[in-house]
Formats: C-alpha cells, structure tokens, sequence
DNA sequence: CTAGAGCTTAGAGTGCACTCTAAGTCAAGA
DNA sequence: TCTTGACTTAGAGTGCACTCTAAGCTCTAG
C-alpha cells in the first residue's frame, strides 16, 4: 500500500518525495532497526530534517533493496560494506567493484547448485514417502 | 583417502565399515566439532568401540550428507531435529515428516525464487559495469 | 498545556550454529 | 617405557546480523 505516503506535492522542488524511517520500513520489509545499523555500518548515508529525523530519498530507498537481494544471496555485510564503500569512492575503482560483483555472481551460481541437489534430495524423501533412513541421498 | 581406515575384516561379520570422526569429517567436509555437536543435540546417534571412540556406520555417514543438504537450504536446526525426532518415532509419523518435508520444498522454491531475482539484479549491474546508484535493481 | 506517537542516540542483549578449550583416556610406534 | 596423536567429555567462547533498551527530543491532536 501506500506508495504516495508522505508525498509533499507545493511546497518544495525538492525531487521525488522522502520517506521516513517506517514508510522505508513498511515498504522493503526491513526493520527500522534494522535499517539504522546499515547506517550504522557505513551502507548508507541518509539526510536528516531539521529535527534530526530520516529522510530517505528513492536512491536510498533503492540501495536498501539492493542490500537487500545481496544479502538474500548471503554476501557478507563485510562484502556489501566494501562494494559501497567503493561506490563512494568514485568511478577509478568500477574494476574492483566488477570483479567483486563477478565473484559474487559465481557464489550465487554456486548456491543455486546446492539448493537444486538439495530439491532433488528432498523431493526424492517426498517420494518414498515419509523418508526412512535407508533412502538418504 | 583411508576409506579402509579402522576396518576390521575378521573377528566379526558386522556390514561394510565403519568410520572414525575425522574419517567422516574429511569424506563430508563437515567438522569433527561440528559432528560431535550434531550428536549432542541428538541429530545423530553413533555407536562407540570398545575405548569408547565413535563409529559412524555407513547410514550414519548418509544421515550427516543428508543433514548438510537440509542446511544448505537454511532449514533451521531445530526442524532437522524435529524431523529425525519423527523418525525415530517410527512409521506413525510418516505423514507428520512428509508435511514437513513439503513445506521445506516450498521454502526452497521461494529461496530459488529469491536468488533468481537476486542474480538478475547483479548481472545487470554487472551489465552497465561498475553499478553507479542510479541504476540499483 | 499536556499526552502520546514516533523519532533520535549509544550501547547492551539475543539467537543461531558452530568452534574451541581444558583435562583426560587410549593405542601404537621409537 | 615414553611420547605422540587422535580421540573423549562438559562447558565456555565466537562471529554474524541483527534486535532491543533506555533516556531523551519533537511534532501533532485534544
């Protein structure tokens, strides 16, 4: 629901929209808590309204999704802090932030492999039914 | 190596081998730490020899292959538990261990899901190279 | 003016799945 | 006989990724 939440259509030219903390919450299926430690840690970097209070921008809002695929791949936070940690640091160093992504890319290949093995084992327990020790593969 | 480790081939007519922990460590890449905790938790039950060292016959052997394929799904130890818990109960449960075992398939189909999804976003990322803000997925 | 919701912070606590330590036993080789 | 190394146990420690707590601030509604 709620995608317009907290939209503010005169009074700035301020761009699309900010969200708050929970609207972000809501919204990505991460909690506020949650999403305070990634700041914490150096994922993001979020502006504040003039009481000190989150504002999040799309972008941001975009890099918690994105945070969020990697770490349904389980990429470390230590992996994740790295590539944006190099993000900030500017286009000269996009090759290591490739070749981090590539590597990645290869762990998640890897991953799927293991759950596929895995379905099979598991449909074949499904299959003989109640899964006796003898079946095990 | 040392598949013949620790086999007796005369006094008594007992199956096919059985193995010592780092044997069974090293043939499933699972640790002897690892091995003793799963035993302790009762995920396993593993006879001794007479000094009291562990045997892993061959169905235990399969048991710990097994149990590394629920893990690499993320099943939570506790449903393993549970699950060789109905085993041991015997036939009764067939039908309580097949439930489980379905819903553990559709978890793995959402977690397949997931990691499509996830490596899509990474490959277009590595796609338009180096991954600037703009263009998270 | 006041109550309450919702935010802020630093820092402590939690749950999971190992992983390691310490102290001891046992069998085989030099 | 002595040493080495792999094993045993109970229990403590580790690392990860949150998750929660406590104390305090601020905006809005009544």
């Amino acid at each position: 629901m709620g995608v317009t939440t907290a939209e503010i259509d005169i009074p700035t030219d301020e761009a699309p929209a900010a969200l708050s903390i929970s609207a972000v919450a809501e919204l990505t299926g991460v909690s506020a808590h949650a999403l305070r430690y990634y700041e914490r840690i150096g994922l993001l970097s979020v502006k504040r309204d003039h009481a000190g209070r989150r504002l999040y921008a799309p972008q941001d809002v975009q890099r918690v999704v994105f945070i969020t695929r990697l770490r349904h791949t389980d990429m470390p936070i230590r992996d994740i802090q790295r590539y944006f940690t190099l993000v900030q640091a500017g286009p000269a160093t996009e090759s290591e932030r490739l070749e981090l992504l590539v590597r990645h890319r290869e762990s998640v290949q890897a991953q799927l492999a293991n759950l596929h093995t895995a379905l099979e084992a598991i449909d074949f327990k499904i299959a003989v039914y109640g899964g006796s020790d003898r079946s095990c593969l």
